[in-house]
DNA sequence: TGTTTTTTGGACCCTCGGGTCTAGTTTTCG
DNA sequence: CGAAAACTAGACCCGAGGGTCCAAAAAACA
């Protein structure tokens, strides 16, 4: 975030961002300031005025990005017939993770997992374990309405996350993958969704 | 490997890599020769008479590496009840990948997908990609016998395979745990074998 | 033992990149 | 319009690190 309330360009500040999480997803963490502010079509100094140090700046994409990792968690509606509510979860998670753009972030978070474990553990919290607390609390829910047989919940949560993102989203992290198509997205949530209600059924 | 059949020390070529391993584990691609040499008890100038640069040296760590990822995959017995092949092949894999050694080389191996893409697919190629296909032939055979209802083999693998390190790799990945106690992996394997079961079971 | 090769440690060169400084221009606002 | 603040372009400083060079010590080998 700018550091001062005076005259500075707000506008300027959302460019700068937008490139930088242009230039790091391409060239990784060792992306220079220089290439930033070229792609910005601001001059290195701006950027300093803006955030103070190269640090600073990958905090506040981190922080505007991983509103956008949360965003698409949302949990299906509890009205669905549990097998359309997961597929729909499905769908949804995979078109947020297995494309090109959240894997060059995911790719930064890791990268910088040693370095900045704080944040690499925020992404985590926010992204992945808070998804699975709400499938888990969706899938005790629908337990309870005895519809679904599930004893463990959070471990089940797993099992359908992982059955979903798992593969996918490692292919994609080592850029094996060019991503999923709609027709494929929705054939591995709907068979997804499938097998799991056979393996917690009632 | 060592580049000349002369008098040099092929001991200290396994140094260097041992050595090499270690650093670039915990610093990333970014390590500093002069560390390596450090670790490795020996000079920065034998370092480039054995491997004529870092990127030689890191390829030639990929290639010693990539045996050890391919070594555990191997299948589960097709004499034992599918459930504990399964179970088996589970703890396999859990003990292999979700460890902080395994993690900081994916690691590695995923900082480097964009630079070097070729090394990062033979990565994928020789580890996962192997894994889920021995998998998908195993369930291919286990339908033939009328022991398993599999109509997608390869889906399937991908599933139970997700469903097994998904989340705890990805957690591994941002470095948020600690590992899994032998305990926890049982626990896992065999609740992962009996769900899969009930999913595609005859 | 003498010759040849390797190893060593440390100086050294050079590029790259984070960050600062400056001088001049543009913008904002009273 | 005039003053204050921001912006730009580019030179500049400095530390880090890949890679090379060199003289001396240590092995290896015949």
């Amino acid at each position: 975030m700018p550091r001062i309330a005076g005259q500075i360009d707000l506008a300027k500040g959302e460019a700068i961002l937008d490139a930088a999480i242009q230039v790091l997803s391409e060239r990784g963490l060792s992306a220079s300031m220089e290439e930033i502010a070229r792609r910005a079509r601001v001059s290195k100094q701006t950027i300093y005025n803006h955030y103070g140090s190269k640090a600073e700046l990958i905090a506040a994409l981190v922080d505007r990005r991983v509103a956008d990792i949360t965003a698409p968690l949302e949990m299906p509606g509890a009205d669905e017939h549990p097998e359309e509510a997961l597929a729909s979860y499905a769908r949804i998670m995979l078109r947020a993770l297995v494309n090109p753009r959240a894997s060059a972030l995911m790719r930064l978070y890791i990268q910088g997992a040693t370095e900045a474990p704080d944040v690499a553990r925020a992404v985590f919290e926010a992204g992945p374990k808070a998804s699975r607390a709400r499938l888990a609390a969706f899938l005790a829910r629908e337990t309870a309405a005895g519809r679904l047989a599930v004893d463990d919940p959070a471990q089940a949560a797993e099992f359908f996350g992982g059955m979903v993102a798992g593969t996918y989203q490692l292919s994609e992290l080592l850029g094996v993958d060019r991503g999923l198509t709609e027709p494929q997205i929705d054939h591995i949530a709907a068979e997804a969704a499938r097998r799991f209600l056979r393996a917690y059924g009632v």
